[in-house]
DNA sequence: TATTTTTCCGTTACCGAGCACGGAAATAAA
DNA sequence: TTTATTTCCGTGCTCGGTAACGGAAAAATA
């Protein structure tokens, strides 16, 4: 609202018995101002309750404000996809404000690809940084640089323990998993699970989704306590490998309604096996909007899919600190978890 | 993005070999310019690619934007409510450019109340107008109305066949009825499903969720074809009365597995009912996220919620709006079908 | 006390656009 | 041809901040 809000910097000034220069150089904080002239501005600022007008603010300062987004490199069509998309759309909000974003990807499978990535960014001096981070370690160093430095950090994805950020915006991976599996139960009579996991070549990797995986594992053992649960590993890079993995687990269970789920974005490749093999017996969840995750649950081979708008994460993430540079607000809440979408083929054409 | 556009409306006239007074006048059609200027102008404008600056531009213009926003009227915790909630987020959007946002009420079962409400709207000149319309023959006499004024006007909720407007927020009636028939039913052996319909005393009136019941119908019909369909009118004002009702279609159905849906927000009335009579039995699934419904979910007397973001389809209509006044964009999709949201309660409390 | 150095603050020229005002040039009327 | 009207356009002030510049007053030094 602008509109009781007539208060100019000359009316403080005037109601100061200063010039307007005085009152802009307390406005920020550049010195030169006598501690008397000073606290008696802040005091007509405060009533007077001036906020200072920001078009005129940002027309006169040729300030160029810069945000960095660093988040894992990825292929058409994969998760990080949509992360990037929800940046173009802060872009465009940001833009209009006069700030640059650019974006860092890193490879996710590879820490001196992250530490590069973050030398990147504090090498180029950024007003602010989003973050989805992968390495722990390494995330808690920069992140302590950024706050000393007063750069405005906000997590997207999943956060850290510590509490320097400006924002968080992610979703509740525990309650992904516990949701995922009451989905995937259905109220049935359940007695296996399958899961099928990624199998993860080098060490040390902080795997996300191990959370999630707790919480399917929780809901499971709360409410099918005889139910038993197996872990079938696959190779994302060898489709031979998947099928020979996981023909071997249809050949060692003789029951063919079985239920299967994935804790992260690959359900397409269990679904793939099951098209290939003409097996439509299954019950099959998994999770994220993939184009590949949704022409599965169009044809049938995968039932539902759970999903989370990140790339509303990411534009909130940007406008997050768009606001706290050009307006100085803080966002209302500090975490601020996104909700989980229940997809099945009904309703997943309309999905935006 | 502002950056290789530092074109300004001086090296227009510069190029043009004009004043910027002159630039300023075709830019805004203000007149009192010879063609033959106004063509190498605009010309210029085209080869340079000039965008005015919004900043400066507000900043110089005095300009008083209003939008008017005609929805029901509401008590506390109805469905209407959410799309107020949805008005004051628009509006702290519209009143960083200096747009006053006034929201104008009227009784959803009196037209009267509707004319005026028009009538009122059109009186105070708005500079754009959000509606949620109910009687058709006169929001089309209002929308033609708006049109030779040349005030845009955004359509949420429903829409009407004529296409003066500047866009559309809502919800796909048809499938929403079509995918709450499927959680409904849940691919379990259903015999027969009740409808429970809220009895409408007023003739004349337009049932917007008459589209939504025939999505529901012909899920039913395509997928179990033996399947009954029985109708239950209850009343809301009555609580007894609406007892009396539901306690005579449990007495003529005898199974107590029932499968209930209401195809608007009031599945409360029958979460309610279910609760005093100690009933958990049944199958229940209804639509919007208010409070009381909430908690019928938690409680589990209700199975799933089918949701919209009815407060994110009234401020993307006034960000519509405004982005239309004050950088002359138009959306870039004229009809918008928000998604549709599954929940049920291991969701619900992260739905935002 | 005279001089140098700091501290502190007012003045002023922008930023890019909007628009009122007044006047020159072109046209119409006398 | 002179005068009255139009038509058309440039000038200059404004909007609310930003920040460089320079100078007066106060403090430090000689």
């Amino acid at each position: 609202m602008n509109e009781g809000n007539k208060i100019t910097i000359n009316d403080v000034a005037k109601a100061a018995g200063v010039s307007k220069g005085t009152v802009d150089r307390v406005l920020h904080n550049r010195g030169e101002v006598s501690a008397k002239s000073r606290d008696r501005i802040l005091k007509v600022i405060e009533e007077l309750g001036y906020r200072p007008n920001f078009y005129a603010s940002i027309l006169a300062s040729r300030k160029n404000y810069t945000i960095s987004c660093i988040i894992p490199e990825f292929n058409d069509g994969e998760f990080w996809e949509l992360t990037e998309k929800g940046i173009d759309q802060g872009r465009e909000y940001a833009g209009r404000f006069g700030i640059t974003i650019n974006a860092v990807m890193y490879d996710q499978y590879d820490l001196d690809s992250f530490q590069n990535a973050c030398a990147k960014v504090l090498a180029s001096d950024p007003s602010g940084v989003v973050i989805a981070p992968m390495f722990r370690n390494e995330t808690l160093k920069f992140a302590k640089e950024l706050s000393e430095r007063h750069v405005p950090y906000v997590y997207i994805d999943s956060k850290l323990e510590e509490d320097g950020y400006l924002a968080y915006y992610g979703m509740p991976m525990y309650q992904s998993g516990y949701l995922c599996a009451d989905i995937l139960t259905d109220g049935r009579d359940v007695r296996k699970v399958h899961i099928i996991r990624i199998a993860r070549d080098k060490r040390g990797l902080s795997d996300p989704t191990v959370t999630r995986r707790t919480g399917l594992i929780d809901y499971i053992a709360e409410h099918y306590p005889d139910c038993r649960i197996e872990n079938t590993f696959i190779d994302p890079k060898s489709r031979e490998e998947r099928y020979r993995k996981l023909d071997g687990m249809f050949a060692a269970d003789p029951d063919p309604d079985k239920y299967i789920v994935m804790c992260n974005s690959r359900v397409h490749f269990v679904a793939d096996y099951l098209r290939d093999r003409g097996i439509r017996t299954c019950r099959v969840v998994g999770f994220d909007v993939l184009d590949r995750n949704l022409s599965a649950l169009r044809d049938g081979y995968v039932q539902a899919l759970i999903a989370q708008h990140s790339d509303r994460q990411a534009a909130s993430a940007i406008t997050a600190i768009t606001d706290y540079l050009i307006l100085h607000t803080v966002p209302q809440k500090k975490d601020n978890y996104t909700q989980m979408d229940i997809l099945n083929k009904y309703n997943c054409d309309y999905y935006i």
